[in-house]
DNA sequence: CCCTTGTGTAAGCACACGCTTACAACGCTA
DNA sequence: TAGCGTTGTAAGCGTGTGCTTACACAAGGG
């Protein structure tokens, strides 16, 4: 399917650091860690991680099967590694009024992105792998008390579930079943949309009416 | 892991006619075929496609796995299969205005109704195999024209896109990823809530305000 | 009776997978 | 130069998979 781009030429590589890290060291264990990882985010994001094999993921990054295992262990070890990169770093710098619309939108964001790409993972992977749901709970069970916190009702975290749910829900229909038109709408409208319909549910995200584009209003505070 | 339930005794099956039709023959083909499907739809809903083998749904369905290849030809075929059975039935026999309701609560109702098992096969086949994101592509398609008709609105389609969007990623909440408190929340909480929330987006659903339990309000005209 | 057709079974083929092993090339210090 | 740890490689082991083959019964027709 994919040509066969990353056939990196042995030792000696030319000159284009790729990574804005030491550029061009022939044999460097950090650099080859790190295009590994790489090339497994991009391999199960598109194909999941039960159709992956080892032998694509060394091939893509240009290294020998081994090293794989010597550097990560195992095939699920490396699906762990993979998914837990950065992650919660997100709940943790944006405000969590603004948590809600940055992920969204970040699902939407189109083209692999890092971002999108950590997405695709998940969902292609969630089915098998039991690594993968344990990974979603996690992360997602930040982003839900986050939300909570800030919708003083009782439920406040079934809410927040809701809501993150929804957030799958779209990133399923837009990256792996690639139902139009939802897959290529426009993330404005979309956002719009969604931002507008929770406002039932979380009363203190931005984003009032339908068909606004880009919600900015209603910056403040909760009755 | 999970008890040898139907581990059938050869030929001279007893008495206890499981499907309505054609009650104790020994050697009947529509009966194995039957029985295959049925197995197959709880290995596939239970691991996943990929993870699932053909062993397993043999051994689980009580005949020799060489049968499922002279009966469906390949795994592949057999999962889409699966998947097609009825389905679509419900789209034509359910009022529009209360088909997402009535899915939402095929979502929610607990324990391995045949509903709920195929809903867990689409979400934990669906990122391989390829067959899956098919037909739920094609399932979707007709939930959303259905869906969108009673919509006036322009960009109908989108909407109740995004709506069965929610319905897949709460699914996938519940069923695969197993996050409290929305795996076990009350199945009238949950709609109530959703039903609520959509009332921004796709205007002529019933459901009013969050808490009220089974919306019956609103039931004509939008503006 | 044999022959044919439909249904079920035991055994195994070919292959791709995750993972391991034995070894070579390199960079460094002494 | 030799010694040593690190980084990379080629080859293959064991296993489980989807799928096939060759055969055993049952029933009907000549």
């Amino acid at each position: 399917m994919d040509g066969g781009e990353y056939t990196r030429d042995q030792h000696r590589s030319a000159g284009g650091a790729l990574e804005g890290e030491s550029p061009q060291r022939p044999r460097d264990a950090r650099e080859t860690r790190a295009r590994i990882l790489r090339a497994a985010g991009a391999v199960f994001a598109g194909r999941g991680y039960e159709a992956a094999t080892v032998r694509d993921i060394a091939a893509r990054a240009g290294v020998n099967q081994a090293l794989i295992f010597r550097y990560f262990g195992s095939k699920k070890a490396l699906l762990t590694e993979v998914m837990a990169q950065d992650g919660k770093e997100q709940v943790s710098t944006t405000p969590p009024e603004l948590l809600f619309e940055t992920a969204l939108r970040g699902v939407l964001a189109e083209g692999g992105g890092a971002e999108a790409d950590r997405l695709a993972v998940y969902l292609r992977s969630i089915g098998s792998a039991d690594a993968a749901p344990e990974t979603v709970r996690a992360l997602g069970e930040e982003y839900a008390t986050a939300l909570a916190a800030l919708s003083g009702a009782e439920d406040g975290t079934l809410r927040a579930q809701l809501a993150m749910a929804w957030l799958l829900g779209i990133g399923l229909m837009r990256v792996v079943v690639r139902q139009e038109p939802l897959a290529t709408a426009e993330p404005d409208a979309v956002c719009a949309h969604v931002l507008a319909a929770l406002d039932r549910l979380l009363p203190v995200l931005p984003g009032g009416e339908p068909g606004r584009g880009t919600g900015q209003e209603r910056p403040g505070g909760r009755p």
